[in-house]
DNA sequence: GTCCCGACAC
DNA sequence: GTGTCTGGAC
């Protein structure tokens, strides 16, 4: 039907373009102004730096197990949406009638899944209703959708409906930018405590123009290097520039401290 | 056994 | 801020 076109056509690169027109709201426009923070040293060479090695890392495909590349969340997150596509489930009218049981076996590798098939069930619902089968177009709106957060609100609004309002923040970009301490909160300078906090820490000082690619730059960068538990430093080409290299190497036992553990027996 | 992607209830 | 939802990687 014509709208579950429309919805598929929203993350086309003919759509995209079309789109490159609307100017980002929001911000001043940062590409001509002075940011208001300061901004980190360097912080074009180590952008420059991961750039590189996310280059070299996406050059042959069989330099990366395969096991490994599916394996991966995003291989897994593919694999599901394209399962949706084939039964058509990328249509609102569709995902309303099917059964919640069909969509949680089409998306079961993603996790959460049980969740995320009541929520695309309701969200269907909504956007049947009051969208006439597409998405909401602001951050406000989609903000209100079940399961929709600001990383998820910030990513449909940068790549579906190309308009900038802010950074895509996930966990991995957080997790990074503190250890380049390229964010800080605002008063005592310590390191974030949430994505939320992250985003509004990098916009004051990002320009616009990275805003859309920090994202996925940084997430490939945190899947096989700056990765959450061992960060592999020694083979990072940035580890010169980075405050927090080798100092995350040793065996994470500290993370399991929570909260003493003296019960007496065992 | 421990940690993990993000949203949300508590 | 912390637990919960998930199966899987380590």
């Amino acid at each position: 039907m014509g709208r579950s076109m429309d919805l598929q056509k929203r993350f086309l690169p003919g759509r995209l373009k079309a789109a490159s027109s609307i100017t980002p709201v929001g911000n001043e426009d940062n590409s001509s102004s002075m940011p208001e923070v300061d901004q980190p040293a360097n912080w074009k060479e180590v952008l420059d730096g991961i750039r590189k090695m996310r280059s070299f890392e996406d050059a042959p495909v069989d330099s990366m197990g395969c096991e490994k590349a599916g394996s991966s969340f995003l291989q897994r997150s593919l694999g599901a949406i394209q399962r949706l596509h084939q039964n058509g489930m990328l249509a609102p009218d569709v995902i309303e009638n099917v059964d919640e049981e069909t969509i949680k076996k089409l998306i079961y590798p993603v996790g959460f899944y049980t969740r995320k098939a009541c929520n695309m069930k309701k969200i269907a619902k909504i956007c049947l209703k009051k969208y006439e089968g597409d998405i909401p177009s602001t951050l406000e709106e989609l903000l209100l959708l079940p399961g929709i957060g600001p990383k998820m609100a910030h990513l449909v609004m940068n790549v579906a409906w190309n308009n900038v309002q802010g950074i895509c923040v996930d966990t991995h970009v957080h997790r990074i930018c503190n250890r380049l301490r390229w964010v800080s909160k605002p008063v005592t300078g310590k390191e974030t405590s949430s994505p939320e906090e992250t985003r509004k820490s990098l916009q004051l000082w990002l320009p616009k123009d990275e805003w859309v690619a920090i994202n996925p730059l940084l997430v490939g960068f945190g899947q096989t290097v700056c990765t959450p538990l061992r960060p592999r430093c020694e083979m990072c080409s940035i580890n010169h520039l980075c405050p927090s290299a080798f100092k995350e190497t040793s065996s994470p036992v500290s993370r399991t401290k929570k909260a003493g553990r003296v019960k007496g027996s065992v």
